[in-house]
RNA sequence: GGCGUCGUAGCCAAGUGGUAAGGCAAUGGUCUGCAACACCAGUAUCCGCCGGUUCAAAUCCGGCCGACGCCUCCA
């Protein structure tokens, strides 16, 4: 399996450092506000690749943080006038539902910021003791960037260059600092603000040391892969290479793994040009599985634009493939008997070679956009060998690995069972008294007045088929 | 100023040296009472532009144009 690392900027073979497990930390939210598509995307391709390794067999620890004290938190609840645990509480279970309807597994672990404090400390103090830290005289603690060799080494940036290069390196009047380059590791409280006992002040963590702590803690001094969007490399991942490997001496990540950004026409999104969507408001629209589709649609390290129109696109194609499961599941119920020679080969033949197609996908660095591709093809193969002639045994065989590929993805194949008003099933059965009746007129005018209700109707071989607009 | 990314049909998107996957949309046809679904058919002589390397390039090299990102909180 080969994945990208933003270390080397090559794709590298992935070798855990635990045969057959997978210790992987993914850099969360901060919950101020409920989350948006851009959000979404780390959440969905990191969990698409959680599956892909849980398929090829390898236990995954998963670990994914929720940024619990910031200074947008602390703003939202003085604008609330509520606490900040309130803020950060409530976030987390909204975000969580969202993440429930992207179907993305649940971490193994989702440590909170504020839950870590201890370890935090712990690392500070280390990085003072070794000579990597020190604090000023207001009590806030600073890394001392120079003090780390390899720093710069995830970014490809070295700090002679920022320095030349400056444009305003403004760092606003800072002067507690020793270095322009260093950044901070604790902070003193601010009136109002949470605040925690520590040996230099009360006050809060810096928002670098929160991941490097968890990571530890939860995954240990190394882990194998470390991601998140590709604004984090500089400085937030930089900065947590810095303070690991400074405080463990051992190599902090062995795989770094970065998305590229979600735009909205081309621009990337912000709260002040206005094109800004949580992903709650698109639920509103669509069925948060047409989100998901729609991301896997790209490669994760691309740029990807959102818009109405892709979403529709994303929707249909996600339909295509949702109907062929749909009838082949209803179809392999019923059928039985053997494959015959032919299907075998079929099997053998066809499908194995789309299968092999997506899985050498996936395996070149989580090509989703390909692995796409294969399902499409294999939706063909379905729609055109699961006849009525076809056999139980091999429509069942191509479904399940048709359900078994989507499930890789995160594509939920089985349909919700949902229930109808009774006054709509009604309408249904007359309509369909008035078709064997020959009676179009009216079947067609009931048609419509369910289709006003947003009730679609497609009358197929196997019966009368609803689905909601 | 430094470091990067991208430019493939109407739209999205894979392909990174061997002669253009897949999807959406649109068109014609089959099926269907109609519609929807599905199937079949054709659909980029060509991969931003200009040069170069090579038997061979969308794929490598150079230049240009265009879009974008990071360097500051940010997925």
């Amino acid at each position: 399996m080969k994945i990208y690392n933003t270390l080397t900027r090559q794709k590298e073979e992935f070798v855990p450092i635990e045969e057959g497990k997978v210790r992987m930390y993914v850099c969360g939210p901060t919950v101020y506000n409920y989350i948006h598509i851009g959000n979404a995307r780390p959440m969905i391709m990191f969990d698409t690749v959680r599956r892909y390794f849980e398929y090829k067999g390898y236990e995954v620890n998963y670990v994914s943080n929720f940024t619990d004290v910031d200074d947008k938190i602390i703003k939202a609840a003085i604008e609330e006038g509520t606490d900040a645990h309130t803020i950060s509480q409530r976030y987390i279970e909204e975000c969580k539902k969202d993440m429930e309807a992207m179907n993305i597994k649940p971490a193994t672990c989702n440590p909170l910021a504020t839950r870590e404090i201890d370890g935090m400390i712990r690392m500070i103090s280390t990085l003072i003791e070794k000579g990597h830290a020190y604090a000023a005289e207001d009590g806030t603690v600073y890394f001392r960037t120079r003090s780390f060799k390899e720093y710069g080494k995830l970014s490809h940036k070295n700090l002679d260059d920022l320095q030349a290069g400056h444009r305003e390196i403004k760092v606003t009047g800072d002067s507690t600092k020793e270095d322009d380059f260093d950044f901070v590791l604790w902070k003193p409280k601010k009136e109002g603000e949470p605040f925690w006992k520590s040996p230099w002040c009360d006050g809060r963590p810096g928002w670098h040391i929160e991941c490097s702590v968890m990571a530890k803690h939860y995954l240990g001094d190394e882990i194998d892969i470390h991601a998140g969007g590709e604004d984090l490399i500089f400085p937030h991942h930089e900065n947590e290479i810095a303070q690991s490997e400074c405080c463990n001496d051992k190599t902090f990540a062995r795989y770094w793994m970065h998305n590229g950004f979600l735009n909205i026409d081309n621009k990337k999104m912000s709260k002040s040009l206005g094109n800004f969507f949580t992903v709650r408001e698109i639920s509103e629209k669509y069925d948060l599985q047409v989100l998901r589709f729609f991301m896997l649609s790209a490669h994760y390290r691309s740029p990807l634009n959102f818009s109405a129109e892709l979403m529709e696109a994303s929707k249909n194609g996600l339909e295509r493939i949702l109907t062929a499961v749909e009838r082949v599941r209803e179809k392999a119920e019923k059928a039985s008997g053997e494959m015959t020679d032919q299907e075998k080969s079929v099997i053998d033949q066809d499908m194995a070679a789309l299968v092999r197609k997506y899985e050498e996908a996936m395996e070149d660095d989580f090509n989703t956009a390909d692995a796409v591709s294969a399902i499409f093809e294999l939706v063909k193969l379905m729609n055109t060998a699961v006849t009525d002639k076809s056999s139980g045994a091999f429509d069942r065989t191509l479904l399940e690995e048709v359900e078994k590929l989507c499930d890789i993805l995160g594509i939920i194949t089985e349909k919700k069972e949902e229930l109808l008003d009774a006054d709509i099933e009604e309408m249904i059965a007359r309509r369909q008294e008035a078709r064997k009746a020959k009676n179009f007129a009216l079947a067609d005018q009931i048609r419509d007045e369910l289709a006003a209700k947003g009730i679609l109707l497609k009358d197929t071989r196997e019966g009368v088929k609803w689905t909601k607009a």
